[in-house]
DNA sequence: GTAGATGCAAAGTATTTGCGACAAG
DNA sequence: CTTGTCGCAAATACTTTGCATCTAC
């Protein structure tokens, strides 16, 4: 079975070449929420002539074709994850950096309604919690 | 009556200069979400010799100590507002950039439920809805 | 008087882009 | 074949920093 997204890259007419199939392997495979950076380095393990160029213009791209999300956390670096249909918030973690990823439909709903009580149509939001752990 | 600004960086122990009173004052009367551009712009016209420098550091400073709230909104670069008791989130319109404030306690409080659910206290959220303006 | 602030220009980061060589459809 | 992609290095955009000078307290 080839991969969601090399499946969703020719649903869009997205050329398939080498380093993209890679970008799209390690993504695929990676659990977290990796940097350009991160991806680099595990995407360079399996073919280390991909250049850091070509990974920020997949992902870009990517991003574009709806198959990748980016996100701008607190500290600078953005950082993807693949988009599938179930949509999800994050929680991180401040000390450790780690992040949770949550689905809350109530707060989906009333984010709904504050749009539309502005007159406006939602298209996409972004929330993000920061907390630490509690103790015990 | 010395502006709010001020009062915090006595209390907060911030030592107060002529270019930080300025950029305290455009501040106060900045009614949207500048970005450090055109926060210079604005200070630029009362006192042309402040460094753009100044201006990253003073922001920095300002949202360190609590008079500030730093923004990361789609689109690259930090925004900036004043920060009042009232919290608040934003409402982007994708199209013109126009941001409107709301507040939803609602959402709040279901936001700080998800973090306990996980273990978590709350320490700092940010909700942003992105929306296009409906017709009628 | 002294610790901390400023201006300037140089240095960092993160990301994008021009260009000739190359590969997918 | 032809259009779009890649690798490289140079360029850009935003932000930070070293240092000598200056200023609020």
């Amino acid at each position: 079975m080839p991969l969601t997204i090399e499946k969703k890259c020719i649903e869009k007419g997205v050329k398939l070449t080498d380093q993209r199939k890679i970008i799209a392997k390690v993504m695929s495979e990676s659990n977290d929420h990796p940097n350009v950076d991160e991806l680099y380095n595990r995407v360079s393990k399996i073919d280390s002539k991909i250049s850091i160029a070509t990974v920020y213009r997949t992902v870009k791209l990517f991003e574009e074709s709806g198959i990748l999300a980016k996100h701008d956390f607190k500290g600078g670096k953005a950082r993807y994850e693949e988009l599938n249909e179930g949509h999800h918030d994050h929680l991180i973690d401040v000390k450790t950096g780690e992040i949770i990823e949550f689905v809350d439909n109530e707060i989906e709903e009333l984010q709904k309604k504050v749009a539309e009580k502005y007159g406006y149509e939602l298209v996409d939001h972004k929330l993000e919690l920061y907390g630490v752990k509690k103790k015990s």
